[in-house]
DNA sequence: GTAGTCACG
DNA sequence: ACGTACGTGACTACA
């Protein structure tokens, strides 16, 4: 009997770390060692053991010494860039951290690791194994046969992406065999190999000369062929030497003199101390987590210990004495799913109020904590509030929410569970009680009150070490005048709801039934044959096989087949058009009529979740549903809006800011022009267009206006003249015309700009005008997109995060004014520069202008702030 | 779970 | 030369 065939993971060490390097952000352990390399390297790693299951694992390093290629080659000898000294002291580290878990790693003098990676795939492929070559670099895709596959690693804005490529993948991408790489490469070079190449031949020549000629032999004996241009043949003829030369430094060795045994590669994931200290030390708690990595002699577990004694809460007696015994203090709470049991704390005494196990009514004694009377802090205040809504009880008094601290603080961390705020800012961890499902705390399960009453603490621990950090960053008001008043506010958004007409809806969808049939019908006929017209790889064959129409971008995983690119081809084929409105049908089908049907509740109003700790730039998010994506910008899609309405006998008040981020933009820059601009109540596209096509205002065209208005946005973006081209079809020289001359009129604008990105750097973030603050790391990485994107986020967080911060402040302000002037009018939702309003139909003209008053003078900057309001029993009809 | 696409500001 | 606008969430396909 055979065994299976074993499988190893052969990881090329200089390179991964390298791709990691570049690839994400910068990292460092707690003794300020840059780390980056070497957690890329194991987040693949990991990756790659759970995507693969290897039987056995290595690593192979490149060693700092002349090999074959440069005793042969002058060109090659041309010295490469040297190692970064951040990434250089990562690569002994590394070597460390595979010692430590246990894997093999190999080197030698005078061979490159790709010669490695050849021997080695051939050792095995005479044995009989499979293997997994993992490496950033493609010089290695000449190896790929069937028992030996090439794991490419790519890195884009910070994320690392692993694509297998076994031969079919290969000829489906290259269009020839994985060994005719080499002969590509002595075609068009490799300047980061220092391969020659014939010089003036190109990737595009090149590739269209092996696609023609299958090989660099066959193209020389072919060199006559009449498909060869002239000034090709002579190039080739003269780059022949060099040819023939890069032929062999690019031709992977696969006779390195080493002993290597594959068997000895067997390896599997072991946890053991050595690692977790290294790990620790290198504050890789990521990794100690996720493979349960523990010290050899268990030390003492940081735990958080709770010093604290808990008492039942039975009755209204007991509730009544433990509110006295908080006596004003602050309560820590922490509450269980439907509120069926809260714990709250305070200094040395905690309670625990349990819905089963009390005698009277469980509200009231909700209504007493909650109320006014006890002031409270939490985690996640927002979502407390709601539930306690739900059930009708109003609460007040809330002081502190850690996870709101925590985002302001770092709004780009991943999560703001207390089990990674603790760590990361308490240095202790929470125990972790299996939910086994008991609804009661108190009965027989003490590790999960334990786990509660801790959680209250931690909350306790955290308001100790973020109220200094908010003052220290200046955000205290940010945070206690607006994100936590805001919670309140949208608690009862969420709990308000917005009306839809359900038939209404379910009608809509059904009148796209039918077309949508015929559509499908109509494109297979055309495509000669069923297929799901959803699958972009299924689309992408019929368009750009089947039907041979010109392809454009390539995604990662075949043909781009975006609205973008099918646009452009339109004209080109009537089944494309059929395409583009079977798509916008079926995305209005599946996400609005169906998606949105399925999310009323019993009260026929859809009640969304806004969250407060999602966005990077301070923004709200909206979600299951998002109300804040619903269609407007096509008239079909549209339609939709006019099922959003307002209950029997009430209307909706709609009112947005015109122009907000432009205005704060004018304001931050203090750009005199469009200062001036928007003082004077002209058009700003106008006046833009205006400004860079150098004509009157008067004379500004329709097609010049909304080319400008693309400007203007571009520039809120950190634009580049080849998106902007793009966007508005001209070609890349004009529309980097138009940047440079707006630039030099908006002059303030460009130093803003400017500064911006200085001042990102210097500090390591940029704030908005209220001090909410993001992280640019990106801004010192020495990879070029990265840096690039960094920029742009300086340039664009201020505006956009600006933006929300007044927003905020204006909800806060109009809720205020509604419930004390207004009371039945009830705000339902924010859509970043708009606010939905409904109200009984006598108040709309009240509420309107509440609204525009508040939002308007929210606050008062270089230039006014200005907001439209309408009325309707739709919001179709109100905006 | 990831990728592609598309809805919004 | 690089690769190509900021911020979100939901749905479908596919592994």
């Amino acid at each position: 009997m055979s065994e299976a065939a074993k499988k190893l993971m052969i990881l090329d060490g200089n390179s991964i770390v390298n791709r990691a390097f570049y690839g994400i952000r910068m990292l460092n352990a707690p003794d300020g060692t840059p780390t980056n390399g070497v957690y890329g390297f194991l987040a693949i790693l990991q990756r790659l053991l759970e995507l693969e299951s290897p039987d056995g694992v290595c690593v192979t390093f490149d060693v700092h010494a002349p090999t074959f290629r440069h005793e042969m080659s002058e060109a090659y000898k041309a010295q490469r860039k040297p190692m970064p000294e951040e990434l250089r002291v990562q690569m002994p580290i590394l070597k460390d951290v595979l010692d430590a878990m246990g894997i093999r790693r190999y080197e030698l003098a005078g061979w490159e690791a790709d010669d490695l990676l050849g021997t080695f795939a051939r050792i095995c492929e005479e044995i009989g194994w499979d293997c997994r070559l993992v490496t950033g670099d493609k010089d290695s895709f000449q190896l790929i046969t069937d028992a030996t596959h090439v794991v490419h690693i790519k890195s884009r804005m910070g994320q690392t992406e692993t694509i297998e490529y076994d031969p079919a993948r290969f000829r489906e991408e290259y269009g020839f065999e994985p060994i005719k790489m080499i002969d590509l490469k002595s075609l068009m070079g490799d300047s980061s190999d220092n391969i020659p190449g014939v010089p003036g031949i190109g990737e595009k020549t090149a590739l269209d000369l092996l696609h023609r000629f299958g090989s660099l032999d066959g193209v020389y004996e072919n060199l006559d062929d009449p498909a060869v241009k002239p000034g090709q043949r002579k190039k080739l003829q003269e780059g022949e030497a060099s040819a023939r030369e890069s032929f062999v430094l690019a031709t992977i060795r696969r006779d390195a003199p080493i002993d290597f045994r594959p068997e000895e590669t067997l390896w599997q994931l072991t946890p053991n101390g050595a690692t977790y200290e290294l790990f620790k030390r290198l504050g890789f708690g990521r990794f100690i987590e996720k493979w349960g990595l523990k010290p050899d002699a268990p030390e003492q577990e940081q735990i958080f210990e709770c010093e604290c004694t808990s008492a039942p809460v039975t009755n209204a007696g007991e509730m009544d004495a433990a509110i006295a015994a908080l006596g004003g203090k602050t309560a820590y709470i922490w509450c269980g799913p439907d509120l069926d049991y809260v714990t709250f704390q305070a200094e040395e005494n905690a309670w625990v109020l349990d819905k089963q196990s009390y005698s009277d009514d469980y509200n009231s004694a909700l209504c007493k904590l909650f109320g006014a009377a006890v002031p409270k802090a939490g985690h996640d205040i927002k979502d407390i509030q709601r539930r306690l809504m739900e059930r009708g009880i109003e609460s007040g008094n809330w002081v502190f929410d850690s996870a709101l601290a925590a985002y302001l603080l770092d709004a780009t961390a991943s999560s703001y569970e207390l089990e990674r705020l603790c760590p990361k800012y308490c240095g202790f961890s929470l125990m972790d009680a299996e939910d086994d499902g008991q609804m009661s705390l108190l009965d027989e399960d003490v590790n999960r009150l334990a786990e509660c009453l801790q959680k209250a603490a931690s909350v306790a621990c955290l308001e100790e070490v973020f109220r200094p950090k908010l003052a220290e960053c200046g955000i205290e008001r940010l945070y206690y005048d607006i994100e936590l008043p805001l919670c309140s506010v949208l608690a009862e958004m969420e709990t308000n709801g917005f009306l839809v007409d359900r038939q209404a809806l379910y009608d809509f969808g059904q009148s796209l039934t039918d077309r949508i049939a015929a559509l499908q019908a109509s494109i297979w006929e055309r495509a000669g044959g069923e297929f799901n017209i959803n699958s972009p790889k299924q689309l992408g064959e019929v368009l750009f096989e089947r039907l041979a129409l010109p392809a454009g971008k390539k995604t990662k995983t075949g043909w781009s087949t975006n609205a973008d690119i099918l646009e452009k081809l339109r004209p080109k084929h009537p089944i494309v058009g059929e395409i583009l409105e079977y798509r916008e049908l079926t995305k209005l089908k599946s996400t609005y009529a169906d998606g949105l049907l399925k999310t009323i509740a019993d009260d026929g109003r859809i009640h969304t979740t806004f969250q407060m700790t999602v966005t990077d730039t301070g923004r709200l998010s909206s979600r299951e549903p998002n109300l804040q994506n619903i269609p407007v910008r096509r008239e079909l899609g549209a339609g939709i809006r006019r099922m959003f309405v307002a209950g029997p006998g009430n209307v909706l008040v709609d009112a947005d800011y015109s122009q907000i981020e432009l205005r704060l933009l004018a304001h931050i820059s203090q750009d005199e022009t469009m200062i001036n601009a928007f003082l004077s109540g002209e058009d700003i596209h106008a006046v833009t267009a205006s400004q860079v096509f150098g004509i009157p205002l008067a004379e500004v065209t329709h097609a010049q206006r909304s080319q400008a208005k693309a400007v203007n946005f571009g520039i809120v973006y950190g634009i580049s003249a080849f998106s902007l081209a793009q966007d508005i079809g001209v070609f890349q020289n004009e529309a980097k015309s138009y940047i440079d001359t707006y630039m030099a009129k908006y002059h303030g604008v460009r130093e803003y700009m400017a500064q911006a990105i200085e001042l990102g750097r210097e500090q390591g973030y940029v704030s908005t005008l209220f001090g909410r603050r993001r992280y640019l790391p990106e801004l010192t990485s020495s990879n070029f997109n990265l840096r690039s994107f960094g920029e742009r986020v300086a340039r664009n967080m201020p505006i956009q995060g600006t933006a929300a911060d007044v927003m905020k402040l204006a909800m806060i302000r109009v809720h205020d004014r509604l419930r004390r002037e207004l009371p039945d009018a009830k705000l339902l939702l924010q859509v970043h520069d708009e606010l939905i309003v409904e109200c009984p139909a006598a108040q709309a003209d009240d509420a309107a202008r509440i609204l525009k008053e508040e939002m308007e003078n929210a606050v008062h900057y270089s230039v006014p702030l200005t907001a439209d309001t309408g009325i309707g029993k739709s919001w179709a009809d109100a905006h």
